[in-house]
DNA sequence: ACCCAGGCGACGA
DNA sequence: TCGTCGCATGGG
């Protein structure tokens, strides 16, 4: 435990939100507790995260870098706000909830943890994914657990399974888990690849379709340009968006979504 | 009781 | 290639 007290400093144009970014269905092990702060565990790194006038404030394990990367406090998202409100709907979704930011996760975690998501809701993938960790992730040394690796998870079977109550999703973590282990499926690899082909390849999994693969790609591989479209996704497009995504916002296409996406499940307005 | 949830695979036409 | 349906589980 190394315990160190990090402060991550953001411009104030950039509206970051903590809350809405941890909350929007992006991520699913992050816990807010009674005080406004987050505690969530990432790649076996725990941290105790708070969003104050000074900035993010982490506590725990894990350095300036790591953290940093994962919040992509690189990115001006005034910057790519400022291209889509080029569209005057676009321009109203981001203004909803400016302050969203789509997390760098890690490839593994996000490809299982939207396994878990289809035809679910997001409260109960959280249950899921927190008695997958609990069952079958390393312990800490501080407390809590990692996410499990594919080798922890390849050699079980459904039965093994079933106290995650992941119903029929139970058989595709399992495939995914042993293509993953084996390397018949190498995500080192798939993190290179074209991106039709990088699509192609996580589809071989049983339970990732066009949507997954999408989820996984956008959050987990970084790569901006995805644009998974759910059940809320589809009704905000056809909505809103009735010709299809306006042209300012092709390169941010990840962005984009996660606005659109948040602006239909909670404005009230789709 | 019924419907739905950040979908997908199997199946039939 | 296109619809349609069942899939476990739990909340509204």
């Amino acid at each position: 435990m190394t315990n160190t007290l990090l402060v991550l400093p953001l411009a104030a144009e950039e509206n970051f939100s903590l809350a809405d970014t941890l909350n929007c269905g992006q991520c699913f092990r992050w816990d807010e507790c009674p005080d406004g702060a987050f505690e969530g565990i990432v790649e076996g790194r725990f941290a105790r995260v708070r969003q104050t006038p000074r900035g993010l404030e982490l506590e725990g394990d894990g350095g300036e870098e790591f953290w940093g990367d994962y919040f992509d406090i690189k990115t001006s998202y005034a910057a790519v706000r400022a291209r889509l409100c080029g569209d005057k709907t676009l321009a109203e979704a981001a203004a909803f909830a400016p302050g969203i930011r789509v997390l760098r996760q890690y490839p593994w975690e996000t490809l299982c943890s939207f396994i878990i998501s289809q035809n679910n809701n997001i409260k109960r993938i959280r249950g899921i994914v927190a008695r997958m960790c609990e069952c079958f992730g390393e312990k800490l040394p501080g407390g809590g657990y990692a996410f499990p690796k594919p080798e922890s998870l390849a050699g079980l079977t459904a039965d093994d399974l079933a106290p995650l109550r992941s119903g029929f999703r139970a058989w595709y973590i399992l495939d995914a888990a042993s293509k993953a282990a084996s390397g018949e499926i190498d995500l080192a690899k798939v993190a290179l690849m074209p991106l039709d082909e990088a699509r192609a390849e996580l589809q071989k999994i049983k339970g990732v379709g066009p949507k997954v693969a999408e989820c996984a790609l956008l959050y987990g591989f970084g790569r901006g340009e995805c644009f998974p479209l759910d059940v809320w996704m589809k009704r905000a497009m056809k909505e809103l968006f009735p010709e299809g995504l306006p042209e300012c916002a092709k390169e941010n296409a990840g962005i984009a979504q996660q606005y659109i996406f948040h602006f239909a499940r909670l404005s009230g307005k789709i």
